[in-house]
DNA sequence: TTGACAACTTAACACCGTTAAGGCGACTCT
DNA sequence: AGAGTCGCCTTAACGGTGTTAAGTTGTCAA
C-alpha cells in the first residue's frame, strides 16, 4: 500500500495540468473530470480551488500569459516597431502552443494584475517615442485585436501546427467558387501560409499607426 | 381541439428562431431543447434538418451573414475606404445586434457560397483600384481580423449594447493598477465608448493599407 | 485531548447533445 | 379504394456534463 500522500493542489498545478491536457483532447474534451482524473483527485475537488469552471479557464489564461512573458524578454532599446512585433510575434506563438489557445484566451479574464506590468513597460515606450497615452493604448490593442482575431480564424482551420480540420477542401472549394474568380483565387492563398500573412498584415498594422500618429 | 398542423420546419425558420432566442438567453442558454420549444417541437426534431448542433450554429451565422449584406446594398462608386470602412462597420453593427454574436460567428462556417458573392465584389473594387489580388485579399482580411477581434473582446464586456457584464468595477481597477499609472489611465478609457475606439483601430488599418501598398 | 480547519471523497441533481425506434398524416401507385 | 412509401416528428433512453451538499480524513494548535 502506498501511503505517500499527494501534496495538496494549488490553482497552478491545476492550471498546468488543464493546459496539458488540452493539447491532447482540445477545448471540447477538457472536463472538469478529466483534468481531476490527470490529478488523480475527483472532479468536486477542483471546486475548492476554484469556484467554477470559468475561473480555472482564467487561470489557465493567466498561466498562458506568465508563460508567454517569461519567454521573451523585451529589450528596452526596441523601436516602438520592434516592440509591436515582438510582442504580437509573440502573442501568437504563445496561443498556437495550445490548442484552441486563442478561444481560451479571449474568453477568459486574467485573475492578477501580472499583466499589467508587461503593459506598463508598452505604454511607457510607445509614449516615449512621441505617442500621446491614448494613441499608444489604441495601437497596442488594434495590433492586440488583430492578432487575437486573426489566430481565432487560423486555429478554426488547423487546431494545431501540422493537422488540419476537416471541410477544407481546397479542391472542392475551388469547383463551387467556379463563378467567384477572384475569390476563388484569393482564398487558395488564404487558407495557407499563415506565418507570411499573420506577418504582412501586422506589418498593415504597424505602417498604419505610423503614419497615422505621424510618429516613426 | 386545435387541429390545426404547424407547417413543417426549415433550416431558415430553426436558425430565426434560435437567433431570436440567442438574444434572450445568450450562448450558454441556447440549448437545442429551449430552441425546440420555441418553435412547439421536441428536440430531437432539430436532427431532421440538421446533423448536429454546430450545423445549427453554421447557419445562424450564415443567417446572420445574409442579414447584414441585406440590410446594407454596396455603392459601386465606393472607394476602396469607402467600402472598407462601410464593409467594417456593417459588420460589427450586425454582430453586436446579437448577444455573443462575434463568438457564435467566428466558430462556425458558412452552410452555401452566398457570401462569395460580396467578397468577390470587394476584391473587384479593390484590384480596380489598384491592388494586386494579394494585396486585395490581406487588406480586405485583415480588416475583417480586426473587426472580428474588437467585437468578440467587445460582447465579452458588454453583450448587447447597454449592458455591462459583471467584474468590470471601474474604480476597484483603479484602485489596484495604482503601481502601473499609465495603465490604469489607459484602461479607463479603454472599457468606455467602444464605438470611437473601433473607428479609430479601424482608421489605423485602413490608413496602414494604403500606405503599404502605395495605393491612395 | 479536543477542536478547528484545509483538502478532499461520495453521492446525487438537473440538464445537456445525441441516437434508436416508432408513429402518423399525406401522397402515390395499382 | 387499399397498400405502400416517405417526410417529419415523438417517445424513451443513454452517457456525459458542471455543480452542490454532506461527510471523511489528516494535520496542527490550544
Amino acid at each position: 500500500m502506498s501511503t505517500e500522500r499527494r501534496e495538496p493542489l494549488d490553482r497552478r498545478r491545476v492550471a498546468d495540468t488543464a493546459l496539458r491536457l488540452l493539447n491532447e483532447v482540445g477545448l471540447d474534451g477538457l472536463t472538469l473530470r478529466a483534468i481531476a482524473r490527470e490529478l488523480d483527485v475527483k472532479a468536486p475537488a477542483l471546486y475548492w480551488h476554484f469556484k467554477d469552471k470559468q475561473a480555472l479557464l482564467d487561470e489557465m489564461a493567466t498561466e498562458m500569459y506568465r508563460r508567454m512573458v517569461a519567454g521573451s524578454a523585451l529589450d528596452p532599446a526596441d523601436t516602438w516597431q520592434d516592440r509591436l512585433l515582438k510582442a504580437n510575434r509573440g502573442l501568437r506563438t504563445a496561443l498556437l502552443g495550445y490548442r484552441d489557445g486563442a478561444k481560451v484566451f479571449s474568453g477568459s479574464r486574467f485573475t492578477g494584475i501580472e499583466h499589467a506590468g508587461q503593459m506598463e513597460d508598452n505604454l511607457r515606450l510607445l509614449t516615449a517615442a512621441g505617442f500621446t497615452l491614448a494613441q499608444a493604448a489604441r495601437a497596442l490593442t488594434t495590433a492586440y485585436l488583430y492578432t487575437l482575431g486573426f489566430v481565432t480564424e487560423e486555429q478554426g482551420v488547423q487546431p494545431l501546427p501540422g493537422e488540419r480540420r476537416e471541410g477544407y477542401d481546397m479542391d472542392e472549394r475551388a469547383r463551387l467558387m467556379a463563378d467567384f474568380p477572384l475569390s476563388a483565387q484569393a482564398g487558395a492563398e488564404i487558407f495557407e501560409d499563415y506565418d507570411r500573412h499573420f506577418e504582412e498584415g501586422l506589418a498593415l498594422v504597424i505602417g498604419g499607426i505610423g503614419a497615422r500618429y505621424g510618429v516613426s
